[in-house]
DNA sequence: GTCTATAATAGGATAGAC
DNA sequence: GTCTATCCTATTATAGAC
């Protein structure tokens, strides 16, 4: 039997980032064989449950990567000012500056919900629960903290939209310099 | 021949019902079909583009929608801070307090872009445009009205996501009150 | 683990009757 | 203006060789 070509990690990458692109119904297997380099009965080996299952894989994938990439370094010893900047270059990166959609915002049609209603759940709340634990620890009422966090992820999510559709990515990059100040203020 | 069943307005009500829930490649003709009460053929007659010309006729009726319900009222005499209260009012009835989603954001894909690219910006543009007018009028410099507009279209979007992937509809109301009070702020 | 080949279905779109 | 019937293609999914 060949040996994989890729890590599971690398496919779930690639699968990750049509999806981003494309949405989950507007990627085709087609396409997401072009985008992994694998053919569709290759896709089937990996993900027995075709689409549906590579897209629940993937959103356990994006959570893995932000625990890695967002959440871990909220636990340093840092102090809540420089964690919060950590957060928000990392944030900056993982969207590349608002080119790139959220994962979760085209996995959310009131069709797709049905489907991936507890992933999703999960994953906004873990977000919106790291801001509110940085927030506390800064200083923050849990009250205060609750909704600084909830407008954190508001923020992201609408300036990657506004993002997508007027392809002005200073959106972003403003509402995130924004956010590094107003998040931890008195 | 037959008379129209419906008005062709009533048509495209349906058909942005249609996208907004399931996107649009979500959105197959067969449901395109079943959501109108009319056969496929009956659509390619009103919109022998198909459906991408469906799409392209559902934003065009989304500005005239807008137009009516949400910055005719901007135009009135009463004062900014009344009509900011009725901006807002329209825009929670629109997206039935989150429950909608937002058109816009459902035909913003990466692949979506391509094709609704100049629709997209100008709705986007004439909303921001709408707000940063008011803002001005309520005595904030060109800047800041600016800034605010940007905002504004931000934090409604964002809240739209949030609430779809989270069901919790608390998200689109506390965005919309925050909104109430910060907008016009000095 | 990957491939070629193919089945079964659903998709968008059209022709022509009424 | 609406319909039934149909076409063609793309889509999801599976079988079986290597």
């Amino acid at each position: 039997m060949p040996a994989p070509l890729m890590s599971k990690d690398e496919v779930l990458d690639r699968l990750m980032d049509a999806f981003r692109d494309r949405g989950y119904e507007g990627a085709s297997l087609s396409e997401l064989s072009d985008a992994t380099g694998l053919t569709k009965s290759s896709l089937y080996h990996y993900f027995p449950g075709g689409k549906e299952e590579m897209a629940e894989q993937v959103l356990a994938h994006l959570d893995r990567q932000l625990a890695e990439s967002v959440y871990k370094p909220l636990q340093s010893s840092q102090p809540p000012a420089r964690k919060l900047a950590g957060m928000i270059d990392a944030i900056d990166a993982f969207y590349e500056g608002g080119r790139k959609a959220c994962l979760l915002e085209r996995l959310c049609t009131a069709a797709e919900r049905a489907r991936f209603r507890r992933p999703l759940r999960k994953a906004f709340s873990v977000w919106m629960e790291a801001v509110e634990s940085l927030c506390v620890e800064g200083g923050l009422s849990r009250t205060v903290a609750r909704a600084r966090a909830e407008d954190f992820v508001v923020r992201v999510e609408g300036a990657l939209v506004v993002c997508a559709g007027t392809e002005d990515y200073g959106v972003f990059a403003r509402a995130l310099k924004d956010l590094r100040s107003s998040v931890l203020a008195r």
